[in-house]
DNA sequence: GCCGTTTTCGGCCCGACTGTTTTCAGTCG
């Protein structure tokens, strides 16, 4: 998957390009392209193989020829070309907040920098703020930004962002009861990691709403604050996290969400789409000439353009609008579809609740089963279950299940070996549901052929690509090989709601199901607490356009239980 | 550089905030 290479390039030379003062137009087209490249859920070599890169929105024939020559040569002229006379350090300060092409080109020009060293000079000896418009109070914004991004600009992973914006409105809620906040941005869409909060709230009382939120005990800096909007830092671990508050009148407030949920490339698809139809769409409404025909909610925006409600999570123009046009929206698996979670460790391995505390949570989430899978005997760092602690802990789960009236089934989490099953056939057959997980780290050790190998006696294959968000690389393995041989074998794939994991990730999602793969979504909870990390898991199977229909642990309990029993009956 | 039921040329999403200005440019989302 070279996606993200390519779009790095092309993000690359506009801004090199703006740095140069090219047309506006032709830069933003490079940024479009960028975009549309790291969204797609396809593989741009697969498009490019079969000749169909214009039929990509945002591809040309130019863009086409560029691509073509870097998947052919590994080279781009016109890369090398634009970023030729353009300083590596001066391209880097352009992600930094406050500072822009045309700062850095002033500076550039008038005072020689070249180097991230020279900027940060006339940053202190004052000469940047002596020239013609600009001015101290713009000096220290700029350090402000290049504190912030050095002191980490990474993304936060979804599952630290949820608490904290329920936190946040919450606390505002407080406040103005009456008042509806909605968080908005990439956490609206479920992405797995999130740059920013974006919160939005209707109210009269703009500025007392504002005001409230600057505030707020958790704030550490306030950016910017005026009568409708402020943004300010909140503290997150040792970093700190952009959270924007948007105030409109009740008569926008679809208008508004819709907007700052994005994703861009998605509003502006649709504001072309509205274009077409002689409407105009912002933040404030949709307009003919100067009226107003919608705002009040989101549906009601969608409705104008002809278009149903679309799900936040897969609003990225990748199809959405596309699909919505022909009425062939999917039928995404809902929040409250799940029954039963198929993947928790308990105190038998490396959880820290007992069987019972998990019960009695899984109940108040209304799951009529779940499946304890604590770690199998090799996996000793997890506390790896010997065959007589295996036994002592299926007696448990028996036990609980009678005395809380759940549905318990007893699982493993079975760690691969080259040498086959980590327990004999008599004691997985005291099992109810197997699921196989790869723990170990085997550099350029293909895990494909070991991975399959173990589908005659597994049910589930749990985060199939072992990748871990805040930094482990997933091992390897043949994902489309993978995906052929679980939809031939009836071998559920598991969507893993543990944010460091989310794994399969959205994309590998939305192409498992092509092949005809069904999918378990988890939480792997290690303590009851963490069974509502199952939420992640579906926002991630919702943004691959995972529908009900595709998912084995929304089967009420009898659906389950016969496809336990008959749904894994295997050719042999 | 892309794109087309207004166009193969001439458009390209749009508004708030900030700071430096006295009407606006730069930056951001």
């Amino acid at each position: 998957m070279r996606n993200r290479e390519l779009a790095s390039i092309f993000e690359r030379i506009a801004d090199a390009l703006e740095f140069k003062g090219e047309n506006v137009f032709k830069i933003n087209a490079y940024r479009k392209v960028a975009r549309v490249l790291s969204d797609m859920a396809e593989d741009i070599e697969t498009v490019w193989k079969e000749k169909r890169l214009q039929s990509i929105p945002g591809i040309g024939e130019g863009i086409a020829k560029k691509i073509d020559e870097f998947l052919t040569t590994g080279k781009m002229k016109k890369y090398e070309e634009a970023m030729g006379g353009v300083p590596e350090d001066i391209l880097s300060l352009m992600d930094v907040s406050s500072i822009g092409p045309k700062t850095l080109r002033i500076a550039y020009d008038k005072l020689g920098v070249r180097t991230r060293e020279d900027f940060v000079k006339v940053l202190e000896d004052g000469s940047l703020a002596s020239l013609q418009g600009m001015g101290e109070k713009k000096v220290q914004n700029i350090k402000k930004g290049l504190e912030i991004y050095e002191r980490g600009h990474e993304r936060i992973s979804i599952g630290e962002a949820f608490p904290l914006v329920e936190e946040i409105i919450s606390s505002l809620k407080k406040r103005f009861p009456t008042t509806r906040f909605t968080p908005c941005g990439s956490l609206r869409r479920m992405k797995e990691t999130i740059g920013d909060i974006d919160i939005t709230a209707d109210s009269k009382e703009a500025k007392k709403v504002v005001d409230a939120f600057i505030s707020m005990e958790s704030v550490s800096e306030v950016l910017g604050a005026g009568e409708t909007k402020a943004s300010v830092l909140t503290p997150v671990g040792k970093r700190s996290l952009q959270v924007d508050l948007r105030v409109v009148p009740e008569d926008c407030y679809g208008s508004c969400i819709q907007y700052f949920t994005g994703s861009k490339a998605h509003n502006i698809h649709l504001r072309t789409l509205a274009m077409k139809k002689g409407l105009k769409i912002s933040e404030y409404g949709v307009f003919k000439d100067e009226k107003k025909i919608a705002g009040r909610s989101e549906e009601m925006v969608y409705g104008t353009l002809g278009l149903p409600w679309i799900p936040p999570e897969i609003r990225e123009d990748s199809g959405e609008i596309e699909a919505a046009l022909e009425g062939a929206l999917p039928e995404l698996i809902g929040y409250s579809d799940i029954k039963g979670d198929l993947h928790i460790h308990s105190n038998y391995s490396d959880g820290a609740s007992s069987i019972y505390e998990i019960a009695k949570k899984a109940k108040e989430f209304r799951y009529e089963y779940i499946c304890i899978t604590d770690h199998s005997q090799k996996a000793r760092y997890a506390g790896g279950l010997s065959p007589s602690k295996l036994a002592e802990r299926n007696k448990e789960c028996e036990r609980v299940e009678k005395e809380v009236g759940l549905r318990i089934f007893k699982g493993i989490e079975l760690e691969l070996t080259p040498e086959g099953p980590d327990y004999p056939e008599e004691i997985l057959q005291e099992l109810d549901l197997i699921t196989l997980a790869i723990h170990q780290r085997k550099k350029d050790y293909d895990f494909t052929s070991d991975a399959i190998s173990a589908f005659p006696y597994i049910h589930i294959f749990a985060h199939p690509t072992g990748r871990l968000i805040s930094g482990r690389e997933e091992y390897k393995i043949d994902l489309k090989t993978i995906f052929k041989e679980a939809a031939r074998n009836n071998i559920i794939l598991e969507i893993n709601g543990y944010p460091d994991r989310l794994d399969l990730s959205d994309i590998n999602s939305r192409e498992a199901k092509k092949y005809g793969v069904k999918f378990s979504i988890c939480s792997d909870a290690h303590n009851k607490d963490k069974l509502s990390q199952t939420r992640f898991g579906i926002g991630v199977a919702r943004r691959g356009w995972v529908e009900k229909s595709d998912v084995i642990n929304a089967l009420p309990l009898e659906e389950f239980e016969k496809w336990l029993r008959e749904g894994r009956k295997r050719d042999d």
